[in-house]
DNA sequence: ATTATGTAGTTAAGCGTTTTCCTATTTCCT
DNA sequence: AGGAAATAGGAAAACGCTTAACTACATAAT
């Protein structure tokens, strides 16, 4: 593979000069350029990012650190959107996305008992990073904080890292929908959260659900929250529960459309007509939600436009590293479709 | 950021030797060994990646060439699960995955248009690369194989490169999935492509579809095959053209899932009742073709050892640059669900 | 006693860039 | 015409690491 002495050598200038054309350093002739990069054409040539590097410049590369189990990561079409959008953003600013998800710690230094995204990060080669808030007090974007790395997160920071994320607005998201359930004359609303306490996000939602309620002078039951790990599955399982119940809810709201479709599925396998018998939304607006029978009511939040935002911001970050600011929280919309009506009775 | 001089510093040795520590070289004694690694901890160093990469040594990433539009690649399930096993490969062996779809900004620019990947890994970041073949003629292997640097492919490798590819025996797939429908006693069977010439894999399923129906001395009619873009929406599309001829097919085989999905529900709202009025059957074996009604036939491929595979493979590339191997063939299976069933009349 | 052998650790030469001085020309004012 | 300023290009240091080559010493073999 040439190198900048190849190039160098063929165009009869020093690497300097070379290095310069490169970087649009002013002062080199326009004859000198042009040789310059006649040279690099015709031998081919790409500098080292590896060099790069070393010189403290830019790696352009940016980590994007997800702990999640990638068994979980790979198969939700909203995160996966939301990839999408920091994917495009980062691409079209001809940067590089480094991908790391949840794993054991590098062996080469077994003492560290450091993550895997974490050594990675500060190993220096990335210039910034993205890291996909979940769990509540998130050590991944503190450790990167303190290391100085330019960081935005997707989703909710923990109580360490307050500052550079970005989020819907779950808590109104969740506060519409339930508000409209309850404009339909639902009472009893059932609800399918994420794994207990797993994300600031659902907690945020179950806030909205409450507060909805609370406005109604209705408190919530306990019984009425069933949990469920965002599978589609885990919501089938979860719609049994509630659907068992003597007093029998309504209407499911189940906090991701995934959930909400599994739901749908069992109340329809126990002879429940949708909406007649149960109202059932969602949460995200997947594009499935208009596929299925009846079509989806959810509170659409634009997971693409927040994996571009937050890749945006970083970008911002890494060129201005004072440029931090708080959160930014994109507005969510209540979709109204065929799965949710007023009750019977 | 410590770096090795420090930690030689600290533990009062030079940095050949600290180098030489955490590279477990033989020849240094246990007491200056835990002093160099005291002071490693001490000043949590971690070497600087970029450094070692310069130095000729692993970068301890690998490249994920997927010269898909992103648009396409993150919704696409079968896609996903084929990368996370790539992925679970990867973080297993403690690489990281840098990720490189085809950029927009440079696909706009004509000259380099596919050197977003070509130039990130030819610039010497990644220890080895894995490529998404798709296009017929793939020239990114080809490039990479050049550049020299490890290289498998999942699916098919075009003309050019031929060896260190890994994919589904998509001919048996389709032959046995044919040969099942001819069995049940269909004799015109509509099928809806991929893209046309756009994936090998495409091809070795239509010679799939035509040797099963030579077996039965039946020619395959151009009419019958109709071209979606691996969207349910363009299932759908094209279900309504072959369901619009005026012999119509008794039997659709859509060449994945997402695509059998539209057209059944095309078919469904046209009044055709499936399986009775119209078979469909798909390829892939995606989670929702169980979760549909009615269940889907189809062919399962495993997307996620096939990703495996593939970096499983890399890895001995790596470690062994001569042990190439030709190409890995992964069996396919019949799944014969709810969606298929003998020809009315 | 003398030489080979094995062990422990150091020196220094790269790896391929970027970048900060420098030097040498031109060009431009006055 | 003479010098300042702008322009053009080069030399060399630095970035942080690995590794080959080397020194020094202790021990084993002859």
């Amino acid at each position: 593979m040439a190198n900048i002495y190849d190039v160098a050598k063929q165009a009869n200038v020093s690497i300097a000069t070379v290095s310069k054309v490169l970087s649009n350093t002013p002062y080199v002739s326009v004859p000198t350029r042009e040789r310059v990069l006649q040279a690099v054409r015709a031998l081919d040539y790409t500098p080292s990012l590896a060099a790069r590097a070393l010189t403290g410049n830019r790696t352009y590369i940016v980590g994007l650190v997800i702990p999640y189990d990638p068994t979980y990561l790979f198969s939700d079409p909203f995160l996966m959107e939301e990839i999408r959008g920091v994917d495009d953003a980062v691409t079209s600013h001809d940067y590089n996305l480094l991908l790391s998800t949840a794993s054991r710690s590098l062996a080469v230094n077994q003492t560290n008992q450091q993550s895997a995204y974490a050594r990675l990060l500060r190993t220096g080669y990335a210039d910034g990073a993205i890291t996909f808030e979940t769990f509540e007090g998130d050590a991944p974007a503190h450790q990167l904080e303190t290391a100085g790395l330019p960081r935005v997160s997707v989703g909710y920071a923990g109580q360490q890292a307050v500052a550079n994320v970005v989020h819907s607005d779950d808590y109104a998201g969740s506060l519409e929908l339930v508000r409209y359930l309850l404009q339909l004359g639902h009472r009893r609303i059932g609800v399918i959260s994420g794994p207990a306490n797993f994300m600031q996000a659902m907690n945020e939602r179950l806030r909205g659900y409450q507060h909805a309620l609370a406005a109604y002078q209705l408190e919530s039951d306990p019984q009425l929250v069933a949990y469920g790990d965002f599978t589609s599955e885990s919501g089938y399982v979860a719609a049994g529960q509630l659907l068992a119940l003597q007093y029998r809810p309504t209407a499911i709201f189940a906090m991701n459309d995934r959930m909400a479709i599994g739901a749908m599925r069992r109340a329809q396998e126990m002879g429940l007509q949708i909406p007649t018998d149960l109202s059932v939304a969602g949460f995200d607006d997947v594009p499935l939600s208009v596929a299925i029978d009846p079509p989806l009511t959810t509170v659409r939040q634009n997971a693409f436009v927040m994996g571009h935002t937050a890749a945006t911001l970083l970008f911002n970050l890494i060129e201005n590293p004072t440029k931090t600011f708080d959160s930014v929280v994109l507005p969510t919309e209540l979709i109204i479709r065929g799965s949710t009506a007023p009750p019977v009775g």
